[in-house]
DNA sequence: AGCATTATGTTGAGTCCTCAACATTGTCTG
DNA sequence: CAGACAATGTTGAGGACTCAACATAATGCT
């Protein structure tokens, strides 16, 4: 009953693991070793970067990142013990909490860009050809929009 | 001087991470969920069962699971736990240890499989066209070339 | 209003990983 | 052969993540 793959798919599932692997292990290590933190922190100091005021309550925070509460909970208590976020009490939500990028947060996420889009060009766009970038992008859409959906097309009853 | 990501490069990196993400996260909850082991542990099993005797000397085996050594000596321990693994000293080789697939961990790995493969499928094949999976196969073989190569080809003395 | 349900965010325990340091053994060179 | 060097594998400390349980506050229903 198994659907099992072909010879084709396990050459491009394993090529498909040990590219991403190689990238991420890399951008991660490389960020570690010039920025002092590892990629998912840098995520989420680029989301707050981008929203207005620098500020968004965790669960937009959470969202934007792709980050589970707990995992964003603990990490924003790691940035906040280097003085990068600070929490605040949300005024229309007493539930609520909003993370706030301080000036040394911003300063350390501009410090640790420019390196970190250098590893991602060297990486991963300068190997490539614009039209696999293009189908690069379109493949991870449509990645993106399959798992997004949590609907089960499988068994549709009637 | 840095060499920005202009507007389609930073969707195209956006939609990487995030389907990365995303295709991982939800292979590791099932493999978790339903066998009771990460990815990374899974794939040990998988290259133990490969091999001849379902052996591997370490080193060898933290290669075919792109490990590195630390990790694959903690991994090891906790798979010998299960009793799924089993060391064994080096015959020509004093420093070497030997890692062996028990019968247990290969039938741990069976019980494993159908389900783990589901997953891939629906995830990662089953929404990509043929065409796509060959252009992504293509694509990750290149970039696995290019971080394979340590080599520093942005200068060469001349 | 009262009560169950849902949403938000945190916490602690346990797991896996990284990094640097280390002990041991093999290899190479003078 | 001796001594430097390289390779193998392990260890421990510390960091990041997951999961389940929880406290608190908002929402919805009757």
């Amino acid at each position: 009953m198994t659907r099992w793959l072909n010879e084709d798919e396990q050459q491009a599932w394993r090529a498909y693991l040990g590219a991403t692997r190689l990238v991420f292990d890399q951008l991660d290590r490389e960020l570690q070793r010039d920025a002092g933190m590892p990629h998912a922190y840098y995520e989420i100091l680029v989301r707050l970067s981008e929203a207005p005021d620098r500020a968004l309550r965790m669960s937009a925070l959470a969202d934007r990142s792709q980050s589970s509460r707990s995992r964003l909970s603990h990490a924003v208590s790691r940035l906040e013990e280097n003085d990068w976020v600070r929490r605040e009490s949300c005024p229309d939500d007493k539930r609520g909490q909003i993370a706030r990028l301080t000036d040394a947060g911003f300063e350390a996420l501009a410090a640790a860009a420019p390196g970190h889009v250098e590893g991602v060009r060297s990486h991963v766009f300068d190997p490539l050809t614009p039209e696999q970038v293009r189908q690069l992008h379109t493949i991870n859409q449509t990645l993106l929009d399959a798992l997004a959906q949590p609907a089960d097309t499988t068994a549709v009853p009637g």
